[in-house]
DNA sequence: GAATAATTATTCGTCTACTAATTATTATGG
DNA sequence: CCATAATAATTAGTAGACGAATAATTATTC
């Protein structure tokens, strides 16, 4: 990267486009009749797929903080889309899971998230996943890693 | 994108690179012992470049909503950081501009956000930002072209 | 076994994102 | 010229991100 300019475009290339696609698809959701956030489908996804998940698993998959999981996951048992059962042994965790009616919500919105997904990636061919993958992997890696700046 | 799971995928690493990155920047501004978030940042930075700008030309160029620009600008004036100016000729508008203190801060601040960007892009090459720049503006064109789902 | 440390979830405070609605001002059309 | 539409900025409300601090429980260590 040798330009002056592109060294501030990288950063901000990628904040647009993930506002573009978290927009789409929460308009997609909320046109689509559901009464959900981008969000808090992500837990749903995560919990549908993973039954009996606590909070801070849920935490680590999604790279939520645990406070912001505790709060969405307030609001989708308030929804009555999620449940918090015990954990034997543990008293402090909850089990989490989906309701009848967030089964229902999840086999209903998939679709739609699975065609926002698609319509996101176009055209770009399996040779450009390659180098999305790379290139962002780079990128995370390069703020994971311990060596000094 | 052939496989189910990489569609899942690329939206969720576009995700964690950004948190990623966002919180690399805002832990290396605190402890530079800037008081500074990275979105208050980024107007400095809008308004430092272009002089007399109003509001919702600064929401246009940062992709940010005109209530968030608003919210950002009082915060960013709280500070002594920014000035409000009188346009002549339209009453409604604001022209921006940084104060002495301002322009100070964005000097000192400008080569620690540029380290983080050398950081993160690290050892990409030019070939790899063509690859990336063409990604994700065709990511972003198929979110934004009116041609139905 | 009791004191201490670590873990899990929560609460609080600040900041940002987005929608809808409001105010003030400017532009436009009849 | 006047009514209406459009624009710029703001306010209010809900949701999410993150740090710091707290409470309850579990694990460790002496």
């Amino acid at each position: 990267m040798t330009h002056h300019s592109d060294q501030r475009a990288y950063f901000f290339k990628i904040d647009i486009t993930i506002k573009k696609i978290r927009n789409a698809l929460q308009k997609r959701l909320l046109d689509a009749g559901f009464d959900l956030t981008v969000d808090q489908w992500v837990l749903i996804d995560h919990i549908y797929r993973q039954k009996g998940i606590c909070q801070n698993e849920l935490a680590e998959l999604t790279f939520k903080d645990p406070p912001t999981v505790t709060r969405i996951v307030d609001l989708l048992q308030k929804k009555g889309l999620v449940e918090r059962g015990p954990v034997e042994g543990d008293r402090r965790k909850f089990r989490l899971s989906l309701t009848k009616s967030g089964k229902g919500i999840y086999q209903k919105a998939f679709p739609i998230v699975a065609e926002i997904r698609r319509k996101g990636w176009g055209d770009l061919s399996e040779a450009d996943y390659q180098h999305f993958v790379r290139i962002m992997d780079s990128i995370y890696q390069n703020f994971t890693d311990p060596k000094a700046v």
